[in-house]
DNA sequence: CCATAATATTGATATAGATCAATGTTTTTA
DNA sequence: TAAAAACATTGATCTATATCAATATTATGG
């Protein structure tokens, strides 16, 4: 079960602005900005100043860390979630993190100041706020430990039931994601991707068509998340 | 410089505190205890209910995640930090890590409806919460990253020097860790520590004495941990 | 202080998964 | 729509690191 949350798709459906008052989200509504972005377009970029929290309107996102050319994706998310949160961190200015549209997305920039303003000045705001950062932890630390304790089959496996879950919520899916962004999502090759499909596709596990996919066996596909 | 923070020691010197007016300290100060923990004893439970934030007072402690008989550690703090934050979230009222005393250790716990509260009421001392949670995340993402793309021999270096620099404040140090312990921190086996620490004494980048452990070329320490 | 257990060390072996290389297929663009 | 670029696939090889096994050393409790 536990592995399960492991995903790397975050939906923690974000009720912290349910918190405000209609004069507080009106203040807020006025300070922010929404932003169309095309497919591959950074929206965060780590390091750079950070002047908003970002919340996806619609789209697909990438949020990775990147030391030189080397990247970690944290989380992909999908519409209704907050990036940004860890430059609410006092003395923290930079974004901790870069984030990428994967395809076609719309954000809302809101700007950090008003936001730092209402978690002083309303207590459950704050506290909702803090909720989101908490699950947030909660999951990436389970992708952590995903990432650092199965091997490769049980890593696309994990991969494949979240996205299942979580993105396309069908067991059969488009997916728009190439095999490299695959890879980079689960930790390993491209090659290794691929011989992972079709090994999977061989054990009946998955009917793969181009990038079409259907789970075609989705217990088993969970007890190679939990033990592999 | 980035990878230096990729530490597996936190060292938030916690502020949210400082936050409180005299009545609410007071109220706080009544609603804890203080705890003294014995060498390898748990402190917090994955999984358990948690009715307290603990804040730690003196000695060392391992934050981990357990699936089965699998740890990860998340990082290793030393006196002045929280720990059980996650468990603020709304809806999660279990640990969703635990946490054990490297040596001898004290630790406040915190009454967390009152914790909660304090929250509420005070938004200094919310967003001083929220700067903890986002500074802890950074440090774990880094972590993730240093586990996941360096080599061995860069997360023992790293591993060492976070514990010169944050720990033990100093290049020699008598190291209370086993092999063992060393090696569940870096992310290996346990022959595979011993073997980079003879390699790293056979390049004159430590001087090796049973327990007892000098950096003897720090630059050349954080060139390994920077690169590879 | 001895016995027993825990830890440390060393060497040999096995293997998951990366990397390299070559080729086929699809997508983009000019 | 042809050419170029990006992506997918397959097979062969290489390597970092785990695992296994055997022994030495240190710590610990009766």
């Amino acid at each position: 079960m536990a592995v399960r949350t492991s995903c790397t798709v975050a939906d923690n459906h974000c009720k912290c602005f349910e918190a405000l008052t209609e004069e507080q989200t009106a203040l807020l509504e006025k300070k922010q900005v929404t932003v169309e972005y095309n497919k591959g377009e950074i929206i965060a970029k780590h390091g750079s100043f950070a002047s908003h929290v970002i919340f996806v309107c619609e789209g697909l996102v990438k949020v990775y860390i990147e030391h030189g050319k080397e990247i970690l994706i944290l989380k992909i998310i999908s519409p209704g979630n907050l990036i940004g949160l860890s430059s609410l961190t006092e003395g923290e200015d930079t974004f901790q993190y870069s984030a990428a549209a994967y395809q076609r997305s719309i954000a809302k920039l809101i700007d950090i100041t008003t936001f730092k303003h209402l978690i002083r000045e309303n207590g459950l705001f704050a506290s909702r706020v803090i909720s989101i950062l908490g699950e947030n932890s909660n999951q990436i630390n389970n992708r952590f430990f995903c990432l650092t304790h199965r091997q490769s089959y049980g890593r696309l496996a994990n991969l494949l039931l979240c996205l299942s879950e979580r993105v396309f919520k069908s067991d059969q899916f488009e997916l728009d994601l190439t095999r490299k962004e695959l890879a980079e999502l689960a930790g390993m090759s491209t090659e290794n991707v691929i011989r992972i499909l079709k090994k999977f596709q061989e054990d009946d596990l998955i009917i793969l068509n181009g990038k079409n996919i259907e789970l075609h066996n989705i217990d088993a596909m969970q007890r190679i998340c939990d033990l592999g």
